[in-house]
DNA sequence: CGGGCGATTTAGAACTATTCTAGTTTGTTA
DNA sequence: TAACAAACTAGAATAGTTCTAAATCGCCCG
């Protein structure tokens, strides 16, 4: 049995963990060396993460981490516009980094897994709510709450 | 000086408190005195109250009614469908009695007003996104954020 | 009229995610 | 090497919500 190793980033999210960098320097932040791996294991989960989530990752590379200092990169990060933050009132926001504009998403409510949709007209249809009661909009969110087609099987016992 | 007495509820919002009493003698609940206020609260508030403002108004009649009772009714008013819950994440989760079927909001992120808007085709939306992907589709959100024209107006100074 | 029983309610403890605070470490620049 | 700002840490503080155990209420049945 052969040790798994981490999953290199694929080409594109290479240059999106780029753009990170970028953008965090612009505005003057160091990359550290935590704020690196934080990054990497940002782009790399494939689930929407947690900070709890991050914070443990980072802790095998790094293992003094603090969970502070995920708050604050996070923090750092919605200030660039660099991350979407998924809030949740029961439950640990979710953050995605691969595609910080706004999406909509699937939750299934049994195993609580989020998806990526795709909707055409979304921006279109802000713009309109805009215009048409005066909001300057900055932001949305659109979310489809069910249950997976795996946990509608499973129910079925 | 005449005492404010408190606003009564239109026909409409009347026929709608009838369809919650209803709904809940309907699944063996009893509407007890404090249920009966804070259905009214709910009901009168123009504002998708919290659970603490809707807290303060029910003491107001009932001066012992404890934070749970609250708790409590606003979880069986969710399982039967009758009220609208909108979470938050750093903040207090709201509430619309009203309107319980979901429905898009629009979010002032400066004064935190929440105002209702309409939008068409959000319902055959969920249906196909449910057709398209095999979920089972049991709720939807849809918010837009952004500055009302009232803060945008004071933020010229 | 009185006892019993389930539903309702209470007060406060417990829990959890997040933010805050104060002090420490790090890295760079002079 | 000294100085300084940014980054970081550990733990306390905060706030919304849920949980727990006990008290109370209202009603049915003897």
């Amino acid at each position: 049995m052969i040790t798994q190793t981490r999953t290199p980033l694929t080409d594109e999210l290479e240059s999106r963990l780029l753009e990170m960098k970028t953008v965090l320097e612009a505005r003057g932040a160091a990359i550290t060396p935590r704020r690196a791996k934080l990054l990497e294991v940002l782009l790399a989960s494939e689930v929407h993460p947690t900070v709890g989530e991050i914070h443990e990752e980072v802790r095998g590379a790094f293992p003094s981490t603090s969970l502070a200092t995920i708050y604050n990169t996070m923090e750092l990060l919605k200030a660039t516009g660099q991350v979407l933050e998924i809030q949740f009132s029961g439950a640990s926001n979710r953050y995605d980094g691969r595609r910080p504009q706004p999406h909509p998403h699937l939750m299934c409510l049994r195993c609580e897994t989020i998806e990526d949709v795709d909707l055409a007209g979304l921006d279109e249809q802000a713009e309109e709510i805009g215009a048409a009661t005066g909001y300057k909009i900055v932001g949305r969110r659109t979310d489809y709450y069910g249950i997976c087609p795996a946990c509608q099987a499973k129910e079925e016992d």
